[in-house]
DNA sequence: CGAGTTTGACCGGCGC
DNA sequence: GCGCCGGTCAAACTCG
């Protein structure tokens, strides 16, 4: 993120009255747990920090949607009324996160520019594969397992939210149905695979979704060209602007892909200025709103 | 000069 | 089988 970008924050929007929406395996959580007592039974660390935020309790947030699946929900989400609020939802996605990233053709794979994570080898046998035929029955085989992902519905000016990590861009598509472009991008530390996609809504083009896929295996690092390093601690010195502190912290153990394993992460998803946080759907739960209805009043998600 | 971005091409999954 | 579309690659380019 730039410092215009902090700049730019809506005054409406950093009001930090806000709400959270976790979801474990089986468990949505939603609401205002004060004490952090709830969410850290299902991994997430939730740290207001700005007084504001704890003032006014840290709820009155309201809810548009929760609980996605994929390419869908975003979608989906951008048909959601644009509240603003803040939602959050932990993916714990049982599996450890383990990516098949199906094999190319050994010509293209193996230039495996710098940044293919060797975690993907051990995870996915990228290795190299002996030979051709082995290569095509892995691709048989091989589905592409996804890794737990979830988003952030967040709104901002700028595409490209910071988060602490740096990120490098792989790609870029047109969406369908949608003026914006999608962004791909990949967390530059070697050892870690996590992916991040960013769009517009195509709905309000003030919305920024942003969807995460695995999780990082090491701490936050500085930014790219900024030269301001962020750790955790320092984001709670208030390095950043209150609402950019608003952050969930999914005290997710670290995948297994990562050979290096630190105690604890940090995960700084977007800026967090008031953003809308989906799951992964889980096959034991509805994946629209039906659960949220349930649990969220009405009149508590249309604000 | 290294790191990151852009962008057209390619690949695989999926629906019809 | 075919076409569409999402996701990724990688060469060329830009930037600091």
């Amino acid at each position: 993120m730039d410092d215009d970008d902090k700049d730019r924050v809506d005054p409406a929007i950093t009001e930090s009255s806000w709400t959270f929406g976790a979801v474990s395996d089986s468990v949505y959580f939603f609401g205002n747990d004060r004490d952090n007592s709830i969410l850290s039974e299902f991994g997430w660390n939730l740290r207001p920090e700005s007084a504001s935020a704890e003032e006014s309790g840290g709820d009155a947030g309201s809810f548009d949607r929760i609980g996605v699946e994929e390419e869908e929900n975003d979608r989906l989400l951008m048909a959601a009324e644009s509240t603003i609020t803040t939602t959050a939802t932990h993916c714990t996605g049982g599996e450890p996160g383990i990516q098949t990233r199906p094999v190319r053709d050994a010509s293209k794979s193996n230039s495996s520019s710098s940044e293919d994570p060797p975690e993907n080898s051990t995870a996915s046998g990228e290795n190299k594969p002996p030979a051709e035929t082995s290569s095509k029955v892995k691709k048989k085989v091989q589905k592409r397992i996804r890794q737990p992902r979830f988003a952030f519905m967040t709104k901002s000016e700028v595409d490209h939210l910071e988060d602490g990590y740096r990120w490098r861009k792989y790609g870029q598509k047109a969406v369908k149905n949608s003026p914006f472009p999608r962004s791909y991008y990949r967390c530059t530390n070697s050892k870690c695979t996590v992916k991040k996609r960013v769009e517009r809504s195509s709905e309000d083009a003030t919305i920024v979704i942003t969807t995460y896929e695995g999780q990082h295996c090491h701490h936050t690092v500085g930014f790219p060209r900024g030269g301001l390093v962020l750790s955790h601690e320092a984001t709670y010195a208030n390095h950043l602007t209150p609402s950019a502190s608003q952050f969930y912290y999914p005290r997710a153990q670290f995948p297994q892909q990562c050979s290096h394993s630190v105690p604890q992460t940090h995960h700084v998803p977007g800026d967090a200025r008031e953003s809308h946080l989906l799951a992964e759907p889980n096959p034991q739960l509805p994946t629209d709103e039906g659960l949220l209805g349930d649990i969220v009043p009405p009149g508590m998600r249309n604000q």
